[in-house]
DNA sequence: CTGAAAGCGCTAACAT
DNA sequence: ATGTTAGCGCTTTCAG
């Protein structure tokens, strides 16, 4: 017929087909560099399959999950990818309305909802960093945490609680502080923990961008690093391996984390029975130069 | 009627008004802070105005760029907003047929198109670096550049040019190179250049990356930046000001940049008439610390 | 001002 | 094998 560029419509096909080809992903923040690594995974086996990723930035922010979640019901999209932080009833109520298949991404999704998680083992992960800080032989270690309603934030120092406990070794007073995500945030912190448990011989952080801030805090003192503190991060990101940091962390499939959520989803799509079977990833401690055994 | 969850099917509505509601982002690499930082300000403004963001990464392959190019146009999405590196005569008629309005976000559009672009300044922002570099008297310096195919590294090499020739220096045999976007490729580029063109008093490098993997390779050389070697990068990332870095860098307003380029589109497709004017943003010389006047 | 009908561009079911 | 028709769920138009 007319072989002068017709193109489909592909809106009139999802119409009849109840299927937009469109998948959904919901994150707090793309800037954040953890995230963009799983949503370029995802992008590459959702595009791979045909289908279009629709991106939306949360962050963090109660208003913005509905309505992307409400938006996501009246436009059909086929599978939804989320991380969500207001997990409620009544959010749960949304999620069960849109009767597609979704997958909570770094994210357990509340019992009631039987519906699959791609994560990594936080606490396991967390366990393993103070497990090596111990073995070092430090007994006054501290923490800089993540804020509360941080669902990482909250797994990796239930670990470190655990681990010191189950070591026989009491946390002490201000031995424990939680910041934001900033590297300013890790510099403060690490100062008032200095200030609050001076007996501390090592510290780990929640995350490498506070146990980088922790770092700069540390070499502005001339506190050095590892001989006078150790320092464990968590998430191993690209910057961690700079020369003049080289921080000791703990290791995530970031790209390949998204990858597999995205199988996950795509086979929960095309094989409607599929019984959803979550996906906990290990993680592995990166040592590298942050931490020494305890001077005696 | 039913007052019990009932949702409009939006793929319906698309069909009979000929309008999807939704816009695509196609980038290079989601996983570079920089292009992430537009992305986040795109979909902030487009999901304001009650808009899906498609999202697509290329990974820099021509084929990804058509076959994303193709279903937006099967899609019927509304708008686009693309950096595409694959801009021939066929790719033009891909866009052209779309009959969608179309901004480039930091590419040029071919002048054959009459399509609004948003963009920083880079070649003025490179004069600007090495203008500053000739400010503190220095005649020897060397350029670590982007490849050939990237845009923006062709204008900062341009400027890097022109500017030594403006000022009657002559560009020594053996002080330019070429590497990726990666620490590595600044670590090795600066031992090679300091091979090649030993008199070196000073180095522009197209972007931070490549800028602190060159600070990484005479940090252990123990060559003193800034007394020995200045260096200047661009872009102005997170990670350029920490403690051990410090870099003096262009700055460029990121996320600005998204939202504008949003707000341009959006504009577009509300008002048809709209005549498309581009935007060109200005960069910030961010004076820090590895940089000093030549020793006498 | 409210209600029925036509039609967007496709696919699937049906008839030729 | 090919051709015709109904209808997906809306919006818009036109009639009542």
């Amino acid at each position: 017929m007319k072989e002068l560029n017709y193109t489909p419509n592909a809106v009139a096909r999802s119409l009849i087909q109840r299927k937009s080809f469109t998948i959904g992903l919901m994150l707090p923040d793309i800037t954040d560099p953890f995230l963009s690594s799983m949503a370029q995974g995802i992008e590459e086996v959702i595009s791979d399959s045909g289908y279009h990723l629709v991106y939306g930035n949360t962050s963090r922010i109660r208003e913005k999950e509905e309505s992307f979640l409400l938006s996501a019901a009246q436009r059909k999209l086929d599978g939804l990818i989320i991380t969500s932080d207001y997990m409620d009833g009544e959010m749960m109520q949304v999620l069960r309305n849109l009767e597609i298949p979704i997958v909570f991404l770094r994210r357990r999704p509340p019992a009631e909802l039987d519906m699959p998680f791609v994560d990594v083992d936080h606490y396991k992960g967390s366990c393993r960093a103070v497990e090596y800080l111990l073995s070092l032989h430090h007994r006054h270690i501290g923490f800089i945490g993540m804020p509360d309603f941080s669902y990482t934030g909250r797994e990796r120092y239930r670990a470190f609680c655990d681990t010191m406990q189950k070591n026989n070794i009491p946390i002490a007073e201000g031995a424990t502080i939680f910041g934001e995500r900033s590297y300013q945030s890790g510099y403060e912190s690490m100062r008032d923990l200095t200030a609050s448990y001076p007996e501390m011989t090592a510290v780990f952080a929640a995350n490498d961008i506070l146990a980088i801030g922790a770092l700069e805090w540390l070499a502005e003192q001339n506190i050095s690093v590892p001989d006078q503190m150790s320092i464990v991060g968590f998430d191993n990101l690209e910057v961690s391996n700079l020369h003049w940091i080289k921080l000791t962390t703990v290791a995530q499939p970031r790209k390949e984390m998204g990858m597999k959520s995205a199988e996950l989803l795509m086979t929960m799509i095309q094989e409607k029975d599929s019984k959803a079977a979550s996906i906990l990833f290990d993680t592995e401690l990166i040592i590298r130069r942050t931490c020494a055994p305890i001077n005696l």
